[in-house]
DNA sequence: CGCGCATTTCGCCGCCCGCCGAAACCCGGG
DNA sequence: CCCGGGTTTCGGCGGGCGGCGAAATGCGCG
């Protein structure tokens, strides 16, 4: 292997960005911020259950390599993933983590499995209720891995409080595959709008230190009444 | 870090699928692999430059992982990429190995960024052009990552040789971010039924040991006839 | 200005893992 | 049934890299 061959920089660059992932104690690290937080350099040395030296060279490199942003605070240093590109990076390993060698799904955390954050939108079971609730009334219009917002959901997303100019110059949506369900649910602008909405009416709530999020009494109440969301 | 804590069995299955593909010889006998055929062990051992011994190592671990498929005829046992999942991991990774850290495009190969496949369908210049031109000729309604049918469209290319019912059934289709052009080109059904096509007609031709192709003079022609396009 | 805390740098150790050669194995063909 | 080439398994070697503790740095705060 030549390393001035051009025709193979991009294997040793995808190399050296699979191999910054695949440490256990930077896997854990970009997992704690895979919701789009940001933490400094003590919290995620907890999470991967190493020191502060250690994690600090970690973070160093993830940085060099264009993963994680950083942005400092006081002498705090928060770290957070650097691009939706890298958050479509971790959903793709884990979905083939997920299917590979047929692992059981019922290995995974259940309270993640319920329901999580998938960067900045809504996936497992809740994830996927959501975009079955919605195509169950027609108010998307699901075609593989692509939803089409119809009118009749225009406005009910409108009446959910959602922005509907923006939605209307985006009718389309795309979907991605959840990895615990290994069904689609929503993503793209849509699910983010929709994920921040229901932060926002405190209808669901993140757990501490995990991605799983929960659905709170009221959201309970509201998902069915706005979304007709039958919850499990 | 506690192995049997549910929570963090996804993170070490992540950096399992990622540690996999960070070896550099792995993540060469991928690339090789990357446009859907099926090579054995002993021609993957050379794209790597390593012994057939490492590579039959190599291999079962990918194998076992779920990442390739194998099928054998005589003594030879050809592996491919075994889901269109790994296909999509890759790109995802070729993506942030092309943005991260703003390294320069102009170190990829030339041949590469002209024309590639990307699976199953047509990246690089041409698969970008081909987007372009569909988009200028009204045949497509592209929004961000997603690309709608217009009736012109379905009509531009059934006259193009591609099925009319397939593609009446599925008007939208997704986008995939090009990493060496970083600007969309289609993929999904719509985008591997022109890739087949274009092979089926002789207008583009696979370089040896490459993903890079190149469009042939009768395909020059052919394409600015059917498609409106303009090549570079 | 000096203290304390979060972070970073440095030096070093230990171990994991990839490489190779040799031998075993498998299968088609003579 | 034996031969030959492709593939896999085995044993041993070596380099790279992640871990830690200690020391250095940066930065609020009193």
């Amino acid at each position: 292997m030549d390393p001035s061959d051009p025709s193979q920089t991009c294997d040793l660059d995808i190399a050296r960005i699979a191999a910054l992932v695949g440490d256990p104690a930077r896997a854990a690290m970009l997992r704690a911020l895979g919701d789009g937080r940001a933490l400094p350099c003590g919290e995620l040395a907890a999470c991967a259950g190493i020191g502060a030296a250690s994690a600090s060279e970690h973070l160093r490199q993830l940085r060099e390599a264009g993963l994680l942003a950083v942005s400092r605070s006081g002498r705090h240093r928060y770290h957070r993933i650097a691009s939706p590109e890298v958050a479509a990076l971790l959903e793709a390993l884990a979905l083939v983590a997920a299917q590979g060698a047929g692992r059981p799904v019922s290995r995974v955390d259940p309270a993640l499995r319920a329901g999580r954050t998938c960067y900045d939108h809504l996936a497992g079971r809740l994830g996927v209720a959501i975009l079955d609730a919605l195509a169950e009334r027609a108010a998307l219009w699901v075609a593989e891995d692509i939803a089409h917002l119809t009118p009749s959901g225009l406005s009910l997303l409108a009446d959910f409080g959602l922005d509907t100019r923006a939605l209307e110059r985006h009718p389309v949506s795309r979907t991605c595959t959840d990895w615990s369900e290994r069904r689609y649910h929503l993503s793209g602008p849509l699910g983010a709008a929709i994920c921040r909405r229901c932060f926002e009416l405190d209808w669901v709530q993140r757990h501490l230190d995990s991605r799983a999020v929960s659905v709170t009494p009221e959201g309970a109440r509201g998902l069915r009444a706005a979304l007709g969301l039958r919850l499990p």
